[in-house]
DNA sequence: ACGATTGCTACTAAAAGAGTAGCACTACGT
DNA sequence: ACGTAGTGCTACTCTTTTAGTAGCAATCGT
């Protein structure tokens, strides 16, 4: 279950969606994901070009044929997420519910 | 983005995976997923219950209509993820690659 | 009453992630 | 040639998440 794994790390499926149109720089991936840590970034990028679905190209990072292959796979997920969202909103009363929250506890300036 | 942020926690996938037959106890599901920490796979329970997408009857834990929904998504992820398993390891010569290496780094037995 | 099993909590240790600074390199204008 | 600005990325510290193990309260069968 090894592409299972690597999806289920943070920012994966991310990055691979944040790479469905157009080649991005590091830094223009980086600030399209809401400004990774660039440790993290880079490691997930190398985990992704090891896998050989994301590379490396003189316009910057972009997916490979296997990982546009996935993303077309991943599609219908994203938009089951949304429906989902809404749905879920709309019975609980629009206001986020506790899931996400313990998630990304809103970290002080240090 | 919460679906896919809870999708992109570990074991998530892999839980919903291991309910898609019949419904499972907390140890039985716990033993299919490689004795994960009771800790952890209670707490992606919880976020699974909060979710919706699993619910508890007197059977064990099983998924509801909105996560056999969300499973049969996934299913084709599987299946990509499968085929591209085979063909990165016949590329590559057999041996895993380097990417699951890092990822769990076998712990001794403590 | 007794042991076995179940769901789950409590606790510690290790790994992954977040956050920030900044280096080495290239491309540029002057 | 020199400073400036942009790039990819590493180094470091600190926080959060996950792993690992023990074991408790409740239930079950005998």
């Amino acid at each position: 279950m090894a592409l299972l794994d690597l999806l289920g790390r943070r920012w994966v499926q991310r990055i691979i969606w944040e790479l469905r149109g157009e080649a991005l720089s590091f830094r223009g991936l980086r600030a399209a994901c809401d400004e990774v840590s660039p440790s993290v970034l880079n490691a997930r990028l190398t985990d992704l070009r090891t896998a050989g679905l994301v590379e490396s190209t003189e316009d910057g990072y972009q997916l490979t044929a296997d990982g546009r292959s996935l993303l077309t796979i991943m599609l219908p997920l994203h938009e089951w997420a949304e429906r989902w969202a809404r749905h879920v909103s709309a019975e609980t009363g629009t206001a986020g519910r506790k899931t996400g929250t313990r998630a990304r506890p809103s970290r002080s300036t240090r």
